[in-house]
DNA sequence: GATGAAACGGAACGATCATTCCGGAAGCCA
DNA sequence: TGGCTTCCGGAATGATCGTTCCGTTTCATC
């Protein structure tokens, strides 16, 4: 169903050439399991964030560690596999998103984010430094679409750039982490009002430059670096 | 110098009667061991976090671990011992901040907290949840007339509440959290847009009403509670 | 149904830590 | 300086957790 683990999960179907791997298909309960496994670990992760054990996570799949390793090499590919759940999804909202008139799609995808980041707020932070680069430059890539598109229909503001866009969604993140468990929707008023004044206001002219596209790169490479390199857009 | 651990460290001179306990004064070494502790504590925790093993926060002030124990009963205590110092300078700068003038004092706190989160990135999160509840509640209450000031002053919109600045504040740790490494700055500019938002922009109609007092006493008291009792300002 | 391969479960292993303990060193007071 | 107290260092302890291993079970195939 996720296809990402080790023996790829083929569809049903596939014409029976193709790839020379040729991975043989998993045994039945073998892909029930991988399933039971993935759902367990998406709810405890969420809850307990990522410092919940792999036992509490096998066990709430009903299932012995065993299996739960027999897919997933290591606690932190499986951690992976389920971030990787969430941005697939996220960056499709935002491809939808985009179809929406007015430049409403950013508020739209603004606040699928929020619910989802207080949702699966256990490992929201694992979004950032998915180990698949290019899925998180693929939402990036389409999240600058939708600024775009916000700002020429005149509902951001022309200074606003991509990594201010970042930084709030990294600010809700912040927010859900710290009232979650008691106001689980704290982050709602707080987007309304961000968006209100990226609307209107403009960025201060002795403000720092926006966090750069390279910089962004950098954040979740674990790279500490402190030197920027390029001036971007 | 910090007087919060078991023993008091009480200062140099004091009337030779008062308090009843009576505690002896620490030895000589003592004191300067539980300096070097609390310094190393500091620095070893911005940097690395509260994961960072009792071990290298020991070696790092050029002590053995049971010294440290000696101080502190465990980890969590230390902990919050470093994070009530971060508080109380805080608190003191939030207090100098009431006498700026024009109402600008909430914007010039704000500043000083996003130096202070970045460079205490590691424990940050701490601060909410200290055990001295009564602290953070005069922190808030300082935060909250600077916001009223600001009000007067209209540099702050008067839908604005003392839940919105907090949220705002969980907002720039988060960035803070997620871009530190990288761009230790980037919340400079986020925390910028957000005070010319809030200056102008009126909170939307149909947002959620702000996070109340009881809910912020809630936050950090670890109560995953759902329900809202009183409602507040 | 029989048989070989794949998957399961969960006990066992090893590493990491927080915390404890105690023999020895260092301050304090007379 | 001597004696007593407090403190120090760091090895030892115990618990948790990720990961491995292997005897047993379940599936797919014939």
């Amino acid at each position: 169903m996720t296809g990402h683990a080790h023996p790829k999960t083929p569809g049903p179907g596939r014409a029976p050439d193709q790839a020379p791997p040729a991975v043989k298909p998993l045994r039945r309960d073998a892909v029930r399991n991988h399933q039971l496994v993935v759902e367990a670990a998406r709810e405890v992760l969420s809850e307990f964030g990522t410092d919940a054990s792999m036992e509490l996570i096998a066990s709430r799949a009903g299932v012995g560690v065993g299996t739960v390793y027999r897919r997933f090499p290591n606690k932190e590919a499986l951690v992976d596999e389920i971030a990787g759940l969430m941005l697939r999804e996220l960056t499709e909202v935002a491809r939808r998103s985009l179809a929406l008139p007015d430049g409403t799609g950013l508020e739209r995808f603004l606040r699928v984010l929020g619910n989802s980041l207080a949702e699966h707020r256990g490992y929201a932070d694992k979004l950032v430094g998915h180990s698949k680069a290019s899925c998180v430059e693929v939402l990036r890539d389409r999240i600058a679409e939708l600024l775009l598109q916000a700002q020429e229909s005149a509902r951001i503001a022309p200074g606003v750039e991509l990594g201010d866009i970042m930084a709030l969604i990294w600010g809700l993140r912040g927010i859900v982490e710290t009232s979650g468990a008691v106001v689980p929707d704290a982050w709602r008023r707080q987007l309304d009002i961000q968006l209100a004044g990226l609307r209107a206001a403009t960025v201060p002219a002795d403000s720092p430059p926006a966090v750069t596209r390279a910089q962004l790169r950098q954040i979740g490479t674990g790279a500490a670096g402190t030197a920027g390199t390029a001036a971007e857009s």
